[in-house]
DNA sequence: TCAGCATATGCCGGTGAATGACATATGGTG
DNA sequence: CACCATATGTCATTCACCGGCATATGCTGA
């Protein structure tokens, strides 16, 4: 990771983790609620998305259970994963703000 | 998919052409001090958005001068620009919101 | 009865924005 | 005159995301 920038996709998913655990479908249809139906999440970046994430030390398996006779494995936020969801929320609302003050400056009386 | 979210390093660059027209290397110092220092967007980043930019008609040229026996263009937003930033900036700001507020949920197990 | 859908996990080739390094040119400062 | 800020641009590489495919179970309905 070169220090870029979260994405949408990536951000979602750790919104989708941030109140209760949840396993990989159940963070595809969360992801896709959060975001009103914008965002449906492919299992192609939902698989990498969180094997990358738990590398990352961001997210970590909750719990590993058998479901017909399937492994389902239950991801969560670790504290870290909490600090960077925070920092990263924090970070682009301030930047949604900057850019709505700056519209609103022109759009506006300043006409200059 | 053209749909993809835009990222930060572009999101921040239309932020920096939002209340008054810039050129290039104006913007980068701009989206620097925006940012708080902590993008700095590399020339590469910054000319190929442009041009990107450009061609998606979020940015237009608004002046061209010669300065010291130099080319210097300078780009403003169009009008689908202006409402293509006030849309992610809503977006992004929605999801800040309920990425924070989720954070807040069960850092106190629901005290509220 | 079995086609089709929701549930559920996972792989892989391709795309495209961002990165980092390089190239070029001018004007001012130590 | 070396160096830095100013200023614009190219290009190979990286990597997250996309889209499609594969696989497997349980339920519902024609």
């Amino acid at each position: 990771m070169t220090d870029r920038a979260m994405q949408e996709p990536t951000l979602l998913l750790l919104t989708a983790l941030a109140d209760e655990p949840r396993h990989g479908y159940a963070i595809a249809r969360e992801v896709e609620s959060i975001s009103g139906g914008r965002v449906k999440m492919r299992t192609g970046t939902l698989y990498g998305a969180l094997e990358r994430l738990l590398q990352q030390g961001l997210i970590e398996v909750h719990k590993e259970e058998v479901v017909d006779s399937r492994l389902r494995r239950t991801y969560t936020l670790t504290a870290p994963g909490r600090t960077a969801l925070a920092a990263e929320a924090e970070r682009i609302a301030a930047t949604a703000r900057e850019a709505t003050r700056r519209l609103g400056a022109t759009g506006k009386a300043a006409t200059a």
